[in-house]
DNA sequence: ACAGTTAAGGTCAGTAATAGTCAAAGAAAG
DNA sequence: CTTTCTTTGACTATTACTGACCTTAACTGT
């Protein structure tokens, strides 16, 4: 299945995606009523999956007539995208970039969910064998498999 | 008999078997009461038989919610011999090895000519971005790549 | 205008639910 | 007897979720 948040989650991107404009405005205290949840979850859920790492602003007013705005920013082609973000790794990546990279790269499509996990899957075992400087083998090991993703696809 | 440890892995791969897509999800707390053993039994059957070598991907999620995904990916035959190549990679390979094992793929048609350039290129690259441990992030590097090759074009 | 009320949304720290790591003890194999 | 594989458990890390308390904006009556 998937947690709360998982579902929360896909709603708004379901939201998102029906919307035409990539922009979606949701009532914070109506959605966690409908998800049957505390506010604040919403919070949650938008702090954690809907980052500008990931392609997202979110954008919020207070008081009466209050909303939460969520956009998904569309930039360049997918491509000229995708060699930024491989431009934008340094020399060392954590966990979590490394997540949110692949996370961006299948949402614009450049990798497919399947070449997604091999990725990771063969980064996470190379990582784990090493005990020291894993951040820089993540960088570059995601360097180079997206560098041959990318060149051998074009 | 066997051990602990291949009866979870024969229950993994059964487990697997039957799952249609070649993929299971399980938890590892659960899994480790079935088995009447502490949870990081589940870790060390995943680490030791569940490895990339064989063909296995595992991916994993802490926090609420939490699972473990074990995925089956099938080689062709006639990549075996690419394979066990890829087994042969040690911890670390010198520029040499890394030549020595990039001719006999390229001679026994496992990568084309392009593909073997590109690897070397990106490999060199890479490594020259560090000062130490270069023996050991080729091995990764050509790991990675090469098992990213032959998974995608299997 | 002003003050008070109402109607949003925000923050943060704490709790619970998972999984990961590592080293040491124990068992099996050579 | 030595080495390698298995098993355990204490400690750590990560993610999800909740609730109490805080901030901001609009509306309302005088």
């Amino acid at each position: 299945m998937g947690t709360l948040a998982d579902h929360i989650e896909a709603h708004i991107k379901k939201m998102l995606k029906s919307s035409g404009d990539n922009s979606v405005e949701l009532s914070r205290a109506q959605l966690a009523n409908d998800f049957s949840c505390v506010p604040s979850q919403i919070n949650y859920v938008l702090a954690t999956r809907f980052t500008l790492e990931r392609g997202y602003i979110v954008e919020s007013r207070r008081g009466g007539g209050g909303y939460i705005r969520v956009v998904h920013v569309q930039v360049e082609d997918d491509l000229t995208h995708a060699v930024n973000l491989l431009r934008s790794i340094g020399s060392q990546l954590s966990e979590r970039q490394l997540e949110n990279i692949l996370a961006r790269l299948k949402d614009i499509g450049v990798i497919s969910p399947r070449e997604c996990r091999l990725v990771r899957g063969i980064v996470q075992q190379e990582v784990g064998t090493i005990n020291q400087g894993k951040d820089v083998l993540r960088a570059s090991l995601l360097r180079a498999l997206l560098f041959y993703i990318i060149e051998s696809e074009s």
